[in-house]
DNA sequence: ACAAAAGTGTTATACTTACACCCATGT
DNA sequence: ACATGGGTGTAAGTATAACACTTTTGT
């Protein structure tokens, strides 16, 4: 025990403990949700499957650590990202106690480094087929997808998984992948445009009709109005 | 660096921290919902509001810290604990870099260990007086009071803070501390019994009125009917 | 002309909210 | 007898859920 300025440091007597963040990075795309798994080339448990994960370095916060983390894989910044929760049991990963702190990030899954997220093996996998993941991480994944579906809702989180310009069937179909149901198209929209949160633009997306869906864009300018006004984003 | 078995071990060239955990206490008392919190009696911050902490220990998840730290000041075990996440800023603690989770209790406010509390000065505070605590407390505080009320509203929480008998009466001025909104006595009542879910004693409390209210019980068998019903604690 | 997805309104039902009086009992 | 909190039902309004046809356009 270490002394300094006559009073004992409070401190040292304490233990001190390694502390990971592992990122659930959520994507969208053709009508299902999907995860950014890694296959692992290094060890601990090289060859299976896992989140993207870093250790806390000493001179960042845990949010700047799991942002680090999320950059390493996709080279993106400024990601939305929640922190879920913090997993401590002894023997989470066998090799040394680790804690780790577990974050979900939704990002435009056709707009991140492809190179990079390669070299380290990452591959996009479906929500509904996540396969055994190493160590607590496939419980992560569960929370994650709990609170995404809690959360997308009733704020609107849900456009940061898709492209600025975006369609109603393409936003009714990522709900739908959320919520792991089915909407009713014409109550779907109804609601959503009774929020007046959206713009509508004159172009359309072709790539799925002949006669094409108008593109929309989310407002949040409008948004801030909405809530201003007392009410809330909800689905 | 150091090898074991030939390996690099690749946990020992990453950083180390000290971690805490924090418990927001709630308790109801007199229709206020209150916080016990501490006047500590040692440093850092002698003097001071916080809430109760302690540091975590090599041997012990996080969840035992928890438990551990809420027993050290209350002496009750088997009490209902929801993690709220961890806190990393780089100086959240000015004396040292530490990480704290925290927790909110929900506790019986009179079924605790008072002589253990007070000697710990501790002390029940109004939700809606709380002071300046150290750190980031307040924020701590922010966050458990929001997630409190988002979760009571759907889950039968409330009843943890209660004794085992309780009126509706009581029960309503609960869920009115907790949502800090009036409710309408008979909308109320007619909405939480149709779940079915409470066991109406024979026995009254007349300690509020001289007819007296009837006491009930919260059924967990019926709640688990219920939920397995499909359908779901609301408000 | 036809196939395929986009777009659009109405009605029935369930849920929520508002509201006022009688009851039981101790003093 | 009266003061105090406990207990009860109904009606109006609002939100939700169910439902089917027309439009556009590329082939």
């Amino acid at each position: 025990m270490s002394e300094t300025n006559g009073i004992v440091n409070l401190y040292e007597q304490n233990d001190r403990f390694y502390v990971a963040v592992d990122c659930i990075i959520f994507g969208f795309h053709q009508g299902t949700l999907k995860l950014l798994l890694i296959k692992r080339k290094f060890d601990p448990c090289m060859g299976e499957w896992s989140l993207m994960g870093g250790f806390l370095n000493k001179d960042e916060s845990i949010d700047a650590a799991a942002e680090r983390v999320l950059q390493d894989l996709t080279g993106l910044e400024n990601v939305y990202m929640e922190q879920i929760g913090i997993f401590g049991e002894l023997d989470r990963d066998p090799g040394e106690r680790v804690l780790s702190a577990a974050y979900y990030a939704l990002i435009n899954i056709d707009d991140y480094d492809k190179e990079l997220a390669e070299s380290h093996n990452a591959v996009w996998v479906p929500i509904t087929e996540i396969p055994d993941l190493i160590f607590d991480h496939n419980k992560m994944v569960r929370i994650a997808q709990k609170q995404l579906k809690r959360k997308a809702a009733v704020e609107p989180i849900g456009f940061n998984l898709l492209p600025e310009l975006f369609t109603l069937p393409q936003l009714q179909s990522l709900y739908e992948a959320i919520f792991g149901d089915t909407l009713d198209k014409r109550n779907f929209r109804k609601k959503l445009l009774a929020m007046d949160v959206f713009e509508k633009t004159e172009e359309k997306d072709k790539s799925n009709s002949k006669r094409g869906a108008y593109y929309y864009r989310f407002d949040y300018d409008k948004y801030t109005e909405l809530v201003q006004s007392g009410l809330r984003f909800a689905l």
